[in-house]
DNA sequence: ACATTAATGTTAGCACTGTCAACATACAAT
DNA sequence: ATTGTATGTTGACAGTGCTAACATTAATGT
């Protein structure tokens, strides 16, 4: 057991990126992510000046997880159309809000103002790029703002949607129940039917 | 009705409302809002089992005052038409989710199991019911199933374009802070647009 | 009217948290 | 080898949610 631990920033962002996903980033502890690297409860603070510091390095790891899973869906669909590539990287984002419920809520939380950290913005940044790129593909002639335009509605609606699903069903009454099962059974009918693709 | 404070429970709520929108749900502790009632740090404790308790009854009344401020805008619109009553309802939801951000958070939160809270449950399904029944009068054609895939439509956009204006704009690229200050200014255009309405 | 019970409030304390100051060690540069 | 800096440790403080044991008040039954 060294005194020093080798790379013990990495290993605390890893612990915390864990600890997120398996229990939620409120129950992120400083504490007990160092004891699960065996290094007292205050190394931490060499690496992060506070621990919201810590939470933003988790959901920058978020973002890039979340536009590596883009990518690779967008890449499988290469031979397909457009729209179909554009189709299957919003499944993606979906995807990722269902399934990394815990980090996608700390990537969306108001807690960590974005601004503080250039290192989390550009990484945020880079997933919504790729969501301009692809509509940009899609339709060449739009003017920027026109561009922006379709982007934002696309992201309001995928956004909108995984807040949605994620409802339990007992929030809602039988019916609305219902609809929100057919649009988890046929996600793509739905986009097509709001006019995203 | 009146023991030793008169009403504990309800001042509990009331001063836990106000907390919750000037600093966030997550600063509000029941030491400080017991103290702020004058009154043992231990004392809410006889009205709330836990402190998720009292967060879902400043959740509920959330739903309780933006039901209200809906109910308003679609009354002052009465002697327009079906699709108008629909938008100027979609942007009180709208207005409340930009004006109150931390309660709206709240209602949002995942931490709040909803099928914990039958009175929770009734107040968001009244204030969906407001929406649905919105829609019905200006679609009476649609089936059951047609109307909630509608409706959850409207509904997924407008939560989604929440998120999206609340953002920061420190957190996007100029062109995209630039089409978010559009759709602030001219957020009617853009549902229509989106063919929302 | 009085005794009993339930509702409500208090005190003391536990285990936990984020954070800081002071100290100790390891490693890199001189 | 000496020194400085990066890194880790110990100890402590104030704050948290929550529980148990106790105190008081209001409502209820006779």
């Amino acid at each position: 057991m060294k005194y020093h631990h080798g790379d013990l920033k990495e290993a605390l962002v890893q612990s915390a990126c864990t600890c997120c996903e398996e229990s939620g980033f409120e129950k992120i502890s400083l504490r007990s992510i160092a004891k699960e690297a065996n290094v007292s409860q205050t190394a931490p603070y060499r690496h992060f000046k506070t621990k919201v510091d810590l939470l933003a390095a988790v959901a920058q790891c978020g973002f890039d997880e979340l536009r590596e899973k883009m990518e690779r869906s967008a890449q499988k669909t290469k031979g397909l159309n457009g729209k179909e590539q554009f189709f299957e990287m919003g499944l993606a984002y979906l995807e990722f809000g269902l399934e990394k419920q815990n980090t996608y809520d700390l990537m969306n939380h108001t807690s960590i103002h974005f601004g503080d950290y250039p290192d989390l913005i550009e990484s945020s940044e880079a997933t919504f790029t790729l969501l301009v790129n692809a509509v940009s593909g899609i339709k060449p002639e739009l003017s920027e703002e026109e561009l922006m335009s379709e982007c934002i509605k696309a992201w309001a609606m995928i956004g909108g949607l995984v807040q949605i699903l994620r409802k339990d069903s007992a929030n809602l009454d039988s019916s609305a129940g219902r609809a929100i099962e057919l649009v988890k059974q046929d996600v793509k009918k739905f986009l097509v039917q709001a006019d995203i693709i």
